[in-house]
DNA sequence: CGAAAGTCGTTGCTTTATACAACTTACACA
DNA sequence: TGTGTAAGTTGTATAAAGCAACGACTTTCG
């Protein structure tokens, strides 16, 4: 069995590897739709809609990026925005049908890519490599 | 327990995630080294020197791209190119000393950056982490 | 041998993502 | 009611990346 520190330098490599590719892998498997702003449109998914600033705070964006992204996003017709009766200063972000669309079809292919490249682990391996990409992440910052 | 299906869902949610900081992550502990830039130093590092062609190969990245790395890597004192005298058209990559300096600095960063977040994990469950992750990685592309 | 084809690396151009700063509009509170 | 804060946009800058065209060199083949 490998000792400490040989496991750390591996996570940390596979780590690395994995960060590398992943820009890439995204755009292979929805060419539509960056990494960044499936993300977005996940959020705002399942959100039902929030306002720019969060998604900015949220995913640690200046909010002039996330601004041009949902530019983009909506002349897709990905999203559209709602003012807010109550402040007009902010603008509710939605997700269009189409946006919709276009987010359950990438969905579909990042799932499909993960359940083919996972196809052969066991539910216990599984198990184990969720709960411990959770607790990875879920350090503190 | 979660059904495989979750933790299917969990485990790309979760990669996602790490995916989409990783750039700010190694921004944070090495400024100086792009994640890009770290790997193809060290990749100098671990092979002994090899060509940029090599690099672009191993990495999925244009020749341009390498070039272009390379250039900002010499321009910073980090690498040096030695001309093949078996052909001309080719020269091998090399890192300095203040390129292996630099190396060294950002990969004790990064190390000491997953000793941390993974410090309260026993030997086991690290063992069995860096084994996932090696599996996920290795999967055919 | 000598010409065509392939390889290595650079450079020009373009696109995309991102940040920071300055600005506009709107709100809040004291 | 005036000053300060919040939401979003836009201007500017930087960096990463790809494609295409090129120059220098090597290899192959007629």
């Amino acid at each position: 069995m490998a000792s400490r520190n040989e496991n750390l330098e591996t996570i940390q490599r596979e780590m690395t590897a994995f960060a590398r590719r992943a820009r890439g892998t995204a755009a292979r498997m929805h060419p539509e739709l960056s990494l960044v702003s499936f993300t977005l449109l996940a959020h705002l998914e399942e959100r039902s809609g929030c306002r720019a600033t969060d998604l900015a705070v949220h995913y640690l964006l200046d909010k002039s990026t996330v601004s041009r992204q949902v530019a983009a996003l909506e002349k897709l017709g990905f999203v559209e925005r709602r003012p807010d009766p109550e402040d007009h200063r902010v603008q509710m972000l939605h997700t269009t049908p189409r946006g919709a669309e276009a987010l359950a079809t990438a969905a579909r292919n990042r799932r499909r890519m993960f359940d083919e490249r996972l196809a052969d682990w066991d539910a216990e391996d599984l198990a184990r490599f969720a709960d411990y990409l959770t607790r990875y992440n879920a350090a503190r910052p």
